[in-house]
RNA sequence: GGUUCAGUAGCUCAGCUGGAUAGAGCAACUGCCUUCUAAGCAGUAGGUCCCAGGUUCGAAUCCUGGCUGAAUCACCA
């Protein structure tokens, strides 16, 4: 229900009539009443005073006037300045909370009329080291965002493509092989992604050496080094081994991919990701490969000298791009050209949605661009979800240098400190070993995720470890723990046999917090359109947060079971379940699971 | 150099489809636990909304120009 349009169609009717104007409701401004002032939402005046040729006060008056008196859904007015606040009455609210109340999913919008088939895609790690920050960003954003999609009816299917192929796996392959001693992630007891992660920072530092020598002892430039690696040289000649599928090039591949998937999954789990499908790079790549030539022959693309195949994009105010290198092999842009035509077979989708970092901005732009050349119709539902860079206080991270913050050490960080803060407070004094342990759990990777959802996605953002590992104000805990004294009221109820009536009796004099709680309640459908629409998870994040202060300061105000009206203590009860489902299903949409005691 | 994005309190962020006195949290200071969980609530202090013009009754928000930062610009993924 869209309330704003309702007010502004009535006001409308209403101003036409006074001041024999023909109208659309459009023209009307309506805003939600400034806190401080008296009533619900605000008429702008000011537009509307040259139709009515009066002052603003005038004006004002004489609508508020005939609207309050004209239609019981307003109670009252009041003039400030050019504004004209006006307040909805009572039994409107008291309506909603008892109808919201009763409906088993309140906000989500399951029956959409333009249901959608939405692949999305997130995630793509490389297999050659473990996640980071920015892969948990992306991840976040994606599992969320389809959550939300789903929450707007839509059909989703959620996809990860691993980069499970190419020149890096191949450093990390050569580096094991070289100095790895036949050691397994088992033998050394390290985790699948870390082990083979640590071969290829290995792979880099004894690259690195090699070039400052070949500069020093041959007198090379840093280019002429680089090209002379005799490293490097070796993981490209691994490279084409693999390709031509080479027995044991394939085995030692295999074998480090399995280690490194086994590591990913265990990220995954700690961070609650699925997927619907996983697609492979390696069972992928070629097919790009192949559409490419079919359009060489339908004078798509052109042949460069050297006989690489690019695309001219002038006519788009772009340059030429790359499609395929001089020796026959594909690059990025190949590979994408391909899984999109694939994914397109597979699912036949209305839109597409790629998760990947703004960086790639210029990427996403070409891809489309060049599907559209070669004619497919459905290059135009294609979307690049790009989102900022995490950067960290002093600065960037940068892999290759080891200034990267991991995942899996970051979980266990936040783990730790949840702990070591929940006993200080003795939170969870009584509760055994493993339902300690589980909310502890629930805890840290709340604080962890509404951390980095709470950032508008397409900011940068930056990850300041302490402030992400505090648990009070507007954090995840702070909105768990709204959760878990509600909770507690409802439990207390319950022992004292209290039965909830969401039936609510209209003449309950609301106070200005509660009416501000119930206001707060109904913006969460509009919140969920909006961040479906938006593509945003932080408008979720930060209205749950905002739901979560109104509630507290209601909570800390108001009695609720000391109450001594009967009908007032009630409503307070169905208004506090109310609020307890909207943010535990507001958290679900962000992926971060509610403690039913903390 | 071109393109895209950003610049709001000491710090991290909201607000940006134009509307009233620009909001939170953290950090600092002050109150409130014999009353439903103090991981809470209330308060004090902290602002040339990068700068300069323009549009408008009205600009943090829109337009133009500049400054600063980030990303990116045909054979790395």
């Amino acid at each position: 229900m869209n309330i704003e349009k309702i007010i502004a169609s009535k006001a409308i009717t209403i101003f036409n009539e006074i001041y024999q104007q023909s109208l659309k409701y459009d023209v009307v401004q309506i805003i939600k009443t400034k806190k401080g002032f008296e009533g619900d939402y605000t008429i702008v005046l000011f537009p509307l005073l040259r139709y009515a040729k009066k002052a603003p006060v005038q004006v004002g008056k004489e609508l508020g006037e005939l609207l309050v008196q004209k239609d019981n859904f307003f109670s009252d007015y009041e003039i400030v300045g050019g504004y004209l606040n006006i307040s909805i009455n009572n039994a409107f609210w008291l309506n909603f909370v008892s109808e919201a109340s009763k409906i088993q999913n309140y906000g989500l919008q399951l029956d959409n009329k333009e249901k959608k088939k939405i692949v999305i895609e997130f995630s793509a790690p490389n297999t050659n080291k473990p996640q980071h920050l920015g892969h948990i960003r992306n991840n976040l954003l994606g599992a969320s965002l389809s959550r939300i999609l789903k929450a707007n009816g839509h059909d989703v299917v959620k996809v990860n493509l691993v980069n499970d192929r190419g020149i890096h796996i191949c450093k990390s392959m050569l580096a094991w092989q070289k100095w790895g001693e036949n050691a397994t992630p088992q033998s050394v007891g390290k985790k699948g992604d870390h082990f083979v992660g640590d071969y290829y920072v290995l792979f880099n530092k004894k690259y690195n050496e090699e070039i400052e020598q070949l500069i020093e002892s041959e007198g090379y430039t840093r280019k002429e080094a680089e090209k002379n690696s005799n490293l490097m040289l070796q993981a490209k000649k691994m490279l084409k081994k693999w390709e031509r599928n080479n027995k044991k090039v394939r085995q030692i591949w295999q074998t480090m991919n399995d280690w490194v998937f086994e590591g990913f999954e265990k990220t995954y789990a700690d961070l609650g990701i699925e997927f619907d499908k996983t697609y492979l790079e390696s069972i992928t790549y070629l097919s790009g490969k192949a559409i490419v030539l079919i359009n060489m022959k339908k004078g798509r693309v052109q042949v460069a000298d050297d006989d690489s195949i690019y695309i001219n994009m002038e006519d788009k105010g772009l340059d030429k791009k790359i499609l395929l290198r001089s020796d026959g092999t594909s690059v990025y842009m190949t590979q994408d050209l391909g899984t999109a035509v694939t994914r397109y077979e597979d699912y036949k989708f209305d839109e597409h949605i790629y998760v990947v970092g703004n960086e790639q901005d210029y990427h996403f732009n070409v891809l489309k661009i060049v599907l559209d050349k070669f004619g497919y119709e459905w290059s135009k539902d294609l979307q690049h979800f790009s989102y900022g860079m995490v950067e960290l206080p002093d600065g960037k991270m940068k892999s290759r240098e080891g200034k990267v913050v991991d995942a899996d050490d970051l979980i266990a960080e936040m783990y730790k400190t949840a702990k070591q803060k929940t006993d200080e407070l003795g939170k969870l004094d009584g509760f055994s070993e493993e339902e300690k342990n589980e909310i502890i759990r629930k805890i840290s990777i709340a604080a962890l995720k509404y951390f980095i959802l709470r950032v508008d996605p397409k900011k940068n953002m930056t990850f300041n470890p302490a402030e992400s590992i505090d648990f009070n104000g507007n954090t995840g805990p702070f909105i768990q723990y709204t959760y878990a004294r509600i909770n507690s009221i409802l439990n207390k109820a319950k022992e004292q046999s209290i039965k909830i009536d969401n039936t609510i009796l209209e003449n309950i004099e609301l106070q200005t917090i509660e009416k501000e709680l119930i206001k707060s309640v109904f913006k969460y459908e509009k919140i969920i359109t909006e961040a479906g629409t938006k593509h945003s998870p932080a408008l979720l994040a930060n209205y749950v947060y905002n739901l979560s202060k109104d509630y507290n300061r209601f909570y800390h105000d108001l009695p609720i079971l000391k109450e001594t009206d009967k009908n007032s203590k009630n409503f307070r009860l169905v208004l506090s379940q109310l609020v307890g489902n909207v943010i535990k299903s507001a958290l679900n949409l962000l992926g971060i699971e509610v403690p039913e005691r903390m």
